[in-house]
RNA sequence: GGGCGAAUAGCUCAGGGGUGCAGAGCGCCUGCCUUACAAGCAGGAAGUCGGGGGUUCGAAUCCCUCUUCGCCCACCA
């Protein structure tokens, strides 16, 4: 260790123009400081529920969250993805909500005019399942109430749940526009809904269609592609002999299938035409088994030769894949339909009478039965596959053949495609961008009408006259049909939910009028969502505002992650492993809450959640805010009146631990800005967090009590100057954590913002960076942990008088020790900490940020023996890292191609090494080990 | 069948366009009720960054491959 240059010595404090400190001062027992003024009635521990209530009503009262249409400034728009009035709220739900707070209070504060919409989704398909189950357990059916009774039913639900969900959105602390609240179901949104299915299909893009579409027969309506989804299954493949007819059943064609219980909906056998096995036989009779029902053999490329036997059975009302075989056969085959609504064998000529209403999975039971008995099963092999499910009831959906209505996708999906490809739309995380242009490009037309009662009735009219099938399709109830005059009847259907919620970024700013809403607040900005609901959602949004208004609906895209619990599982409710968001809320805070889940979520990954284990799942949100919590009212009791500004100040009369927290919280809100422009509302949490409880609370906070306490100089300057690190922080923090931000924002002294939501966003400047203090700062910082740690290991309690000798081989090490005597006391917690030339002694070493190395000594409180074993230790570590450096130095290739810096760095660390290596072997010396 | 993602400390996860990057929170160990905070303070242990191979002066980081999980898409019935 270098020796500090005499000529430089004590009073070293007064040397390097530190006006408060003197050696003297350090060997000086006084009195504990004593803190001159009373705590401001702030609770010991926070208590979010004192406090949460009162703070939303004053930022309603003061109306911050309502937008204004005429303002200069740029506006900032989110729309809600509008939860559905099934039920309440869950964590999902308390994750997305919260990220869109925390980028519309962010926006907010930028001085952008915000406007966060808020609503909720009338749920077509999910909300009716929930009225029907409930109807359920008083044993009715809703074809009991009727259409008119059941839909009052559902209103009343939803009337019940709509109003939850927005206390549960408020307790959470979303600063939502609620001026602006929607519903899918609002008059004035059914109208924009009317209209753009009677413009559409004006347009030759929404058409009636024939074909066979997925149906739940459980929830006994039609889905689209997307509400039918794949679950993998452990099924089996049979194998199925066909007998030529007159054979006598023991010759014929054998067929693998899934689905034996389709077989009396067969038309014909295919085979492809280049497979020789079934060379000859196109043209053939067959029977089907049981119903001895004759059918031909033809053949189709579509078939795959190996799958199966190669033959396969066409069933076209039954199967898509069938259907369309059968549409390009040359003749016409029919479409016999030989299952009910309800997925039960029909009553049809067709169906043997022994199965004729039995459900579908009875009925294979007994066909396969009967296969057996008759001979005709000849094989059975395990077979695992993705079948197709209702996304509401998760029951096995069946492909029917009917008439639907259909939105022809190509078309509007064009321009959903380009802007993604020219970058006018984001994904964050861009992952998904590849997930949304697939699907655009492999898109296909959508089936929008659904059989069900609770939804917005299809607009469409069918004459009822004789020889006239003209649908008549308008915004207003036709008296007649406009072809013929002829009475009319309106379609029984309702539209897919999706068919309106495409249109949720400008049907809730009143369009299709003009308003001023639509003019200031369309296109709007940011989308916050789940990545599960990109087809559903996302894209159809993108058409829909490219198609009416010409504009994407928003330019970002951000996919939030799912909340699971320990075993990975999404939380669901059959599984009961959901959190509720109030009780968090109730418990431990919203902002707790908040915290914890925009601190552990970065964009796109998961956040795990254990329910039985609430404390320690929330404990980093909880811990934090009563950290901010103590540490604002440790501040707010000492600032007495109002503090000067920091402007105001002689920047010779700041310390150096005063210009080290303002570059440090510089350096907060220049990484906070970025992460948010960024999209990493974690980064900025974990930045906020981490200056606020590591550098302001504590390093800053103790080693400026003794100036607070008045037992040193520059009180003033000290309270400037903690005033406005702490209002500063406050903002950074308010974006994720709003109420306990704002709460103490009104605790402030002086001048400004009446309420921290309406306040500006501190602006980042470079210039206020100053990178000298925090690399000096960094020096004491080293110094007094290596304090601590030999005080801890060798168990010297605070209570001994212990003279501690700090030796600093750099000159700007000196100088950051030496300015810092005079508050170091109590941030080390030291009895004592001085600065000497003499190195007699034991203790231990630490090498410090610049590479110099400090030795600090413990005096007579140490064990030798125990010391020796230390500095061996110490000793084995550094030999073994100068042989690693050595050899880097002496790999020619390291030296010639690495870049110069890191060649340069490498000596140093060498020369900085051996010096304490040679430092080292002269205290073992000394001690005589 | 195609594609995507993940694998880092006991748990949950950051990081990762080469060189002070081996990190955070929780948990654990030790000592402290120090007059903002025991929901705290100080100190500490703990990971061959999934396995293998390659490129390079240098790989947790780039490439290949394997394994294990998860997700999405798909007309082999």
């Amino acid at each position: 260790v270098k020796r500090p240059d005499p000529a430089d010595a004590s009073p070293r404090g007064q040397a390097d123009g530190d006006p408060h400190a003197t050696l003297a001062d350090f060997h000086e027992p006084k009195p504990r400081p004593q803190s001159p003024m009373t705590l401001p009635d702030l609770a010991t521990k926070y208590d979010p529920s004192a406090i949460e209530r009162a703070i939303y009503d004053r930022w309603i009262e003061a109306g911050v969250f309502t937008a204004q249409v005429d303002t200069e400034r740029e506006p900032y728009v989110i729309v809600i993805p509008p939860p559905n009035v099934t039920s309440v709220l869950h964590m999902g739900h308390g994750l997305n909500n919260t990220l869109q707070d925390v980028f519309i209070r962010y926006r907010r504060m930028t001085g952008r005019e915000a406007l966060w919409l808020p609503g909720t989704d009338h749920a077509g398909i999910a909300t009716q399942n929930i009225v029907e189950r409930a109807l359920a357990s008083e044993g009715r059916r809703r074809q009991d109430l009727g259409r008119e009774q059941f839909v009052e039913r559902v209103w009343a639900h939803v009337r019940e749940t709509g109003g939850s969900i927005i206390d549960q959105l408020k307790a959470l602390g979303c600063s939502c526009d609620w001026s602006r609240t929607r519903f899918t179901f609002d008059d004035a949104y059914s109208t924009a809904v009317r209209r753009v299915f009677v413009h559409l299909h004006r347009e030759g893009l929404v058409y009636r269609g024939h074909r066979v579409i997925h149906w739940c027969p459980r929830c006994l309506t039609s889905l689209s592609d997307e509400e039918a989804e794949f679950r993998e299954r452990d099924d089996h493949l049979y194998y199925i002999r066909y007998p030529f007819v007159g054979s006598g059943d023991r010759d014929g064609a054998v067929v693998a299938t899934t689905r034996p219980e389709t077989m009396f909906g067969d038309v014909c056998l295919v085979y492809h035409p280049d497979d020789d096995r079934f060379a000859g036989l196109r043209g053939a009779t067959v029977e089907i088994p049981l119903s001895k029902v004759p059918i031909p053999i033809e053949q189709s490329t579509a078939v795959e030769r190996e799958f199966g036997t190669g033959m396969l059975k066409v069933t076209p009302a039954h199967d898509a894949n069938d259907f369309d075989i059968a549409a390009a056969l040359p003749g016409d085959y029919g479409t016999p339909a030989i299952m009910t609504d309800d997925a039960r064998m029909a009553d049809d000529p067709r169906v043997p009478k022994a199965l004729r209403g039995l459900d579908r999975d009875e009925a294979r039971q007994r066909i396969l039965d009967l296969l057996k008995a008759a001979g005709l099963l000849v094989k059975v092999d395990p077979y695992g596959h993705a079948v197709r499910h209702c996304y509401r009831c998760h029951t096995v959906v069946e492909p029917r053949l009917s008439d639907q209505w259909f939105v022809k996708m190509r078309p509007l999906a064009q321009p959903a495609l380009d802007a993604y490809r020219d970058g006018k739309l984001t994904f964050v995380p861009d992952r998904w961008g590849k997930v949304y242009e697939h699907w655009l490009t492999e898109i296909r037309d959508w089936n929008i009408s659904r059989q069900l009662w609770w939804g917005h009735r299809i607009p469409a009219w069918y004459c009822e006259a004789d020889g006239c099938d003209h649908i008549t399709v308008a915004m207003e109830p036709p008296g007649a049909c406009e072809q013929c005059g002829g009475p009319v009847r309106q379609d029984d259907d309702v539209l897919d939910t999706w068919f309106s919620s495409w249109l949720w970024p400008f049907a809730t700013m009143g369009w299709p009028d003009r308003t001023p809403d639509l003019a200031r607040f369309y296109p709007g900005h940011t989308l916050v969502t789940g990545p599960d609901i990109i087809f559903f959602w996302v894209a159809r949004m993108v058409m829909a505002g490219y198609y009416f208004l010409d504009e994407r609906p928003f330019d970002t895209v951000y996919l939030n992650g799912i909340v699971r619990d320990p075993q990975h599982r999404a939380f669901s409710k059959s599984l009961g492993n959901g959190i509720d968001p109030l009780e968090v809320v109730e418990s431990y805070g919203a902002d707790a809450l908040r915290f914890t889940i925009v601190a552990g979520a970065g964009a796109g990954t998961d956040v795990i959640m254990d329910r039985t284990d609430l404390d320690a799942t929330f404990a980093a949100g909880r811990n934090f805010a009563n950290k901010l919590w103590n540490a604002g009212r440790l501040i707010l009791s000492q600032l007495g009146d109002a503090p000067p500004p920091i402007d105001a100040l002689d920047p010779s009369d700041l310390t150096l631990a005063d210009r080290w927290i303002l570059s440090r919280c510089q350096r907060a809100v220049q990484e906070a800005t970025l992460a948010l422009e960024r999209f990493r509302p974690n980064d900025a949490a974990n930045v906020a967090y981490h200056f606020v409880w590591d550098e302001l609370a504590d390093w800053y906070l103790e080693q400026v009590k003794p100036r607070l306490y008045g037992s040193a100089k520059g009180t003033a300057v000290a309270q400037a100057i903690l005033v406005s690190v702490f209002e500063t922080s406050l903002r950074l923090l308010h974006p994720v954590m709003p109420f306990i931000t704002e709460e103490l924002w009104a605790h402030l002294p002086g001048e400004r913002a009446a309420l921290l939501a309406g306040a500006e966003w501190p602006r980042p400047e470079d210039e206020l960076i100053d990178e000298m203090a925090e690399s000096e700062f960094a020096l004491v910082q080293a110094i007094i942990g290596a304090v601590r740690t030999i005080r801890a290991e060798y168990r010297v309690p605070l209570s001994t008088e212990v003279r501690t000798v700090v030796t600093i081989a750099s000159d700007t090490a000196r100088r950051g020790v030496a300015a810092e005597h005079a508050t170091i006391e109590r941030l080390a917690k030291l009895s004592e900490l001085a600065v000497d030339e003499a190195t007699a002694g034991v203790g231990g070493h630490a090498v410090l940020p610049d590479g110099s190395a400090v030795f600090v000594a413990l005096g007579d409180a140490i064990d030798v023996a125990q010391e020796c074993t230390r500095l061996r230790g110490e000793m084995e570590r550094l030999e073994r890292q100068l042989t690693e450096v050595a050899a880097k130095l002496a790999n020619e290739q390291f030296v010639a191609r690495a870049p110069s810096d890191v060649v340069e760095r490498e000596r140093e660390k060498e020369s900085s090494w051996r010096e304490q290596s040679e430092t080292l072997a002269a205290k073992l010396h000394a001690l005589g080990c």
